[in-house]
DNA sequence: GATATTAAAGAGTCTTGAAGTCTATTATTG
DNA sequence: CAATAATAGACTTCAAGACTCTTTAATATC
């Protein structure tokens, strides 16, 4: 059990994105570049961001990428839903009766992961970064 | 990102064997019925659970599987463990000298489920069974 | 309005790992 | 010795991750 390679892309992309605060768009070349990845293979991730209303497109020349009004109160669990998806990391397919006391054990334990990722944001990293 | 069915058979495994508290074995078609998988390859995830000390086998007639001494302190996280292995969920593997703000956020949510996983026994779901 | 720039979309490829199966081999009991 | 049962190893199948390539759509600048 791994998350991809496309959530930490993710997640660095908007780190990154945060980082340069101008409201000027960034070309995914440019992003791309720093993490060593290919532009058409980060943009397909960052269509997912954008579908989420979390990250803004602009086509054209001296178009690319920024964050959206609201953008600090993203956390890292917003962006980990949008690139992994929302279901839960463990499914009992036995059918014992919907009460397996297994599952409630792996969904107490999950959710314990998933409060701390709620109140981690992007901008909670700019904050430490300029304290240090 | 989703845990394999192995951790699942796994566990179940586990509560069936502190369940039937008998000392006696319990044979593996016998657990491999219960839980629709192949004795072989339920034998395959068993194995690794005895080479962790577990669980104790016996070969030949009036064979199986029984839980070892001690059992009451094995954890959820120690199956999950054995099955899953023990390397991090996340791993950046960017050369931003190894002190990524992303990774120590990853790496404290995923603590904050292991500690609950840590804490979780079988045997509490023994406890929950005969209380209700 | 033409052209260059840039994101979006879709199909296709490659590799890896999960989830098994099948067939020995080894150990144990009666 | 014969039946039973775990262990081991090789092998297969399938799906998903991690991409690439190519085309299409949108937009700004000249």
């Amino acid at each position: 059990m791994k998350y991809s390679k496309a959530t930490n892309y993710a997640l660095h992309t908007m780190l990154h994105l945060a980082l340069s605060n101008s409201n000027k768009p960034i070309g995914v070349q440019i992003l791309a570049q720093q993490q060593k990845v290919s532009p058409t293979y980060l943009s397909k991730i960052l269509t997912k961001l954008v579908k989420e209303g979390m990250v803004a497109s602009a086509s054209g020349a001296n178009g690319g990428y920024s964050l959206t009004k609201g953008w600090e109160s993203i956390s890292f669990l917003d962006i980990i839903y949008t690139i992994e998806g929302k279901s839960s990391l463990f499914d009992c397919d036995f059918d014992h009766g919907s009460h397996c006391p297994i599952q409630k054990v792996m969904l107490r334990s999950e959710e314990k992961m998933e409060e701390e990722l709620r109140k981690q944001t992007i901008a909670d990293l700019i904050l430490d970064r300029t304290t240090t």
